[in-house]
Order: C-alpha cells, then sequence, then structure tokens
DNA sequence: AAAATAACTAACTAAAACAATAGGTTTACT
DNA sequence: AGTAAACCTATTGTTTTAGTTAGTTATTTT
C-alpha cells in the first residue's frame, strides 16, 4: 500500500524543475545530482511524464525538459496518476471476489471513500501550491527545507 | 499503491462475521466458503487478527473466531491497520532521499495530507457503520448486494 | 565535419513483496 | 477414541519494484 519510487522520484523532480529553472531547460543529470536519484533511473521516470505531455524536451546539447504548462496549472494529481496509475487502492476489478460484475459488494463503500479522499487531495495541490508552501516554511522554521 | 489481499480479505471476513453471526462463533471454513477465500490463507489473516485482539478464538472442535468488541466499537482503521501496517502511503523513513533526519522535505506535505485523509476515512468507519449501509442499500437498490 | 551532449529506447536483472500451499501440532468437543 | 477446528512454520511460484546496461538518435558546440 505504498507509492512507488516513480511517484516519489517524480514528484521531487517536477518541483525540482519548477523551482530551479525560471523557465529553462533542465537537463535529468542535474536533476538526479540534486535530488541524489539515478540518472538513467529517472530517464524512464521523464519518458512517462512527456508521453503523458506534462513536461516538454528538447533533444541534444544543452536540452533538456521543461515543465508543459505553468506551476499553477500541474497538480500533484496530474504527475501521481500518470507514474502510479489511478491511485485507487483498490481496483474495481479485485473488488469483488466470485461476485459477479452486476453484483455489489459492501466493502465497495470502504474503497470508494479512500480513493475519494485520495484524489480530492492530490487534485487540489499544484506545483505552485507546492512551491509557496516551501517559500513559507524555509522562512519560518528553525530546520533546513529542501525541494 | 494498492491494498493487499490481507486488507481486503480481512475487512470482508470481519463483516462475515458481523452479519452471519449473532455473536456466535464461527469457523474460518465457513467464512472462506461464503466469501470464496482460501481457507488456509484466510487462518494467516486470522492469526493476525487475533494477536491484535481483534478477534478472540476458540480453539477444538465447533471452535471459530468471534468478534472481540460490538460491531460498533471496531473500526475500519483497526482491522486494515493490523493487516496492512500503518496505512501510510510514503513512510517517513521513505521521503527523505540524502537528506538528513533533521532537515525536511516539502513532498511531506503532500504525504502527510493524503496519509492523513485515509486515516481520517478508516477511523471513522466502524462495522456497524458498514452494516447499516448494506442493510440501507440492499433495500433501496435493484441490484444485489453482499458482504 | 567531428566531438560532445543529452534525450530516447529496449532489454535485462537482483531483490523484495505478494498470494498462496503444504504439512504438520495442539486443543476441545462428541 | 475420533473428529473438528484453531494454530504454527516453512516453502513456493508469481509479480512488482527498482534499478542497470547498452545502446540509438537528435542537436549543439568546437
Amino acid at each position: 500500500m505504498k507509492m512507488s519510487t516513480k511517484g516519489r522520484y517524480g514528484l521531487r523532480a517536477m518541483l525540482d524543475i519548477a523551482a530551479n529553472s525560471r523557465g529553462d531547460i533542465v537537463s535529468v543529470k542535474s536533476i538526479a545530482e540534486r535530488q541524489n536519484i539515478s540518472e538513467s533511473y529517472l530517464e524512464q521516470v521523464f519518458s512517462t511524464l512527456r508521453k503523458a505531455a506534462i513536461v516538454k524536451s528538447i533533444k541534444g546539447a544543452q536540452g533538456g525538459y521543461i515543465l508543459a504548462d505553468t506551476p499553477s496549472n500541474i497538480t500533484v494529481g496530474q504527475i501521481l496518476r500518470t507514474l502510479e496509475g489511478n491511485l485507487n487502492i483498490v481496483d474495481i476489478d479485485d473488488r469483488d471476489n466470485g461476485v459477479s460484475r452486476e453484483e455489489k459488494c459492501i466493502n465497495e463503500y470502504v474503497w470508494n471513500r479512500i480513493n475519494e479522499s485520495i484524489h480530492k487531495v492530490v487534485d487540489n495541490i499544484t506545483l505552485e501550491d507546492l512551491l509557496n508552501e516551501y517559500h513559507k516554511l524555509k522562512e519560518n522554521s528553525s530546520v533546513m527545507y529542501y525541494i
């Protein structure tokens, strides 16, 4: 029941671009170094993000990635769904064991409530929200904050 | 990012006891048959639930399991945490890659919000709530409902 | 034009988690 | 004594995870 590294690294990487570039192109290598993530593994993550049109890529020397939209228009939900799937804690197909599709199992009530609560959180946090939160905490907190 | 069969089967089994016994002892075999789950696998689930004192066991012939408390005093959260762990989508230890314990990563904001939303849902649904929901749906719906 | 850079792709691999199965032992009822 | 059922431990096959490896392709820099 855990978020995998794809989702965790992906969110970190997207935040890294949003925070460290001012609209500039950022290479996977530089993100991987800052975030201490395997470069080739992170390339796979970006390949997925690009196919979902959340980032744009520029090939060749001095190439890299750039956000496909402003941080205020990119939600955590978009990023995590792209990398992790539908974000449902229980899939519809797994809900009913031996119970046919037309029939319902009362446990769905629980899974639906959990799923909805997750969707509600991730769809209402944008990259901009996180950047604002970051700057707020950085100023008001005694401990160091990182992206 | 999925709930495993332990949690899914466990919740189904607990509801099964709550619905099909009126305070009576229920054998794993009968639950396994009704719910179409492997009996020996379900035994492992009940072993965990018993150690967490959510159910009581009676050994020997005609033995079985019984809820350790009334359905109104058993939450979905108790059951799922026992079988799945802490129900956190991201563990504290996994949050900071290369970032020491005293330092903070802004992504925690997201994980904390998701974790809290899950806890809030599961801790506020009791077995009794589910039984009530079951009876309500059973009467008002055209499709069959199962535990 | 050549070299360098960086995205892009596919195939592979080690390790862990998952979902059981198997084969017993112990306890209590009939 | 026989049986039913909880209880316990080990093993197994499969899938997922988290990368690694080894390249190809496109663009810029020298």
